[in-house]
DNA sequence: CCCAGTCTAGTCCAGACATT
DNA sequence: AATGTCTGGACTAGACTGGG
């Protein structure tokens, strides 16, 4: 192998298709007593004649066919994978994507992105997967995760890039028929409230809560909860107050539940949400087509949620 | 780093050789 | 005799190498 020319795998191949010296030299390019020249130290590699002279033309010995076939295979491969200019078509890929998020994260960005895909790659399947920091780091590394969408400051490392898609606020939910009225909450009954705060996975939820530490305003914090399944039914039956994010709360209050939305009394900071990839993945063109198709469905103009007041 | 020498593979050309 | 293959010679270009 070390001392073999690889060049002469396209002489086999050529001379055995041409089933002449002169032709296949004309079919590579090069002058014909080049290709002889060729033939000569393949002859000397392999020391066997290869292709014999006969009534035909140059006909391939037992080890040429063997040769030839096996060379036709590897050249193949090589213009395919290595030599072809890589692309991704959605329309025909059967690719999966996926895309790691909070389970906020998919209420807000999967509905999108998944009407975008049926349309745009029919066969693609979509994986949504939640990891902790360093698992997902590994993922994004690794390509087993293609894109991370929605809150992550963990991803800071250079080895990363990111877009910035668009901002998302926080609101207050109570119930429908709650005493309070108004579209937005006042400090005084902000803080005279019993509050739910949700703990769940994903961070976007510190934002708010450091917030507050930060202004040093203390809440009288009647549950803590994992979980943001039991808040519409919590939040409908208490005098409870909730403070998270847009999109579930409009969710919550669009889905039948006895709940209503009102802006916080606070300036609360609001959310940047990102999509994060590895740069392993920046010139890969399936990734690259997946961050174009999220990057143009998520944008400051985009982001229609009607906010309700 | 530059330069000269070497090696390899290509060119063209001419001619020998094998097969039909 | 015609056709195609092979080989050798002279030459060139480009890559590589070793010495100053």
């Amino acid at each position: 192998m070390k001392d073999f020319d690889l060049n002469l795998l396209r002489v086999v191949v050529a001379l055995y298709d041409a089933g002449s010296v002169g032709r296949a030299a004309q079919a590579l390019g090069m002058s014909q007593p080049a290709m002889s020249a060729a033939l000569a130290r393949l002859r000397k590699a392999f020391g066997e004649p290869l292709f014999v002279r006969t009534a035909r033309g140059m006909s391939p010995t037992a080890r040429a066919h063997a040769l030839a076939a096996g060379a036709r295979e590897v050249l193949a491969r090589i213009a395919d994978d290595v030599l072809s200019e890589a692309s991704f078509d959605p329309a025909s890929a059967s690719a999966t994507f996926t895309i790691a998020m909070s389970d906020v994260g998919e209420m807000v960005f999967l509905p999108k992105i998944l009407e975008s895909l049926q349309r745009e790659a029919p066969h693609a399947v979509v994986r949504s997967v939640s990891l902790p920091p360093a698992r997902l780091e590994q993922a994004l590394e690794s390509g087993e995760a293609d894109l991370a969408v929605g809150y992550f400051p963990d991803l800071k490392s250079s080895a990363f890039f990111q877009q910035r898609l668009f901002t998302h606020r926080f609101v207050c939910l109570l119930r429908a028929d709650h005493p309070i009225r108004g579209r937005r909450l006042t400090l005084e009954q902000f803080l005279s409230l019993g509050h739910a705060v949700v703990r769940a996975e994903g961070r976007s939820q510190e934002i708010f809560e450091k917030y507050l530490e930060r202004k040093k305003i203390a809440r009288r914090i009647v549950l803590l909860t994992p979980h943001f399944m039991s808040i519409p039914t919590i939040i409908g039956k208490t005098d409870l107050v909730v403070t998270l994010p847009h999109a579930i709360g409009l969710f919550f209050s669009q889905a039948g539940a006895n709940i209503k939305v009102m802006e916080p009394p606070l300036p609360i900071p609001r959310i940047e949400l990102r999509q994060h990839w590895h740069r392993n993945a920046h010139h890969d063109p399936k990734n690259k087509w997946l961050r174009r198709l999220v990057a143009g469905l998520f944008t400051d103009a985009s982001d229609e949620w009607p906010y309700p007041f």
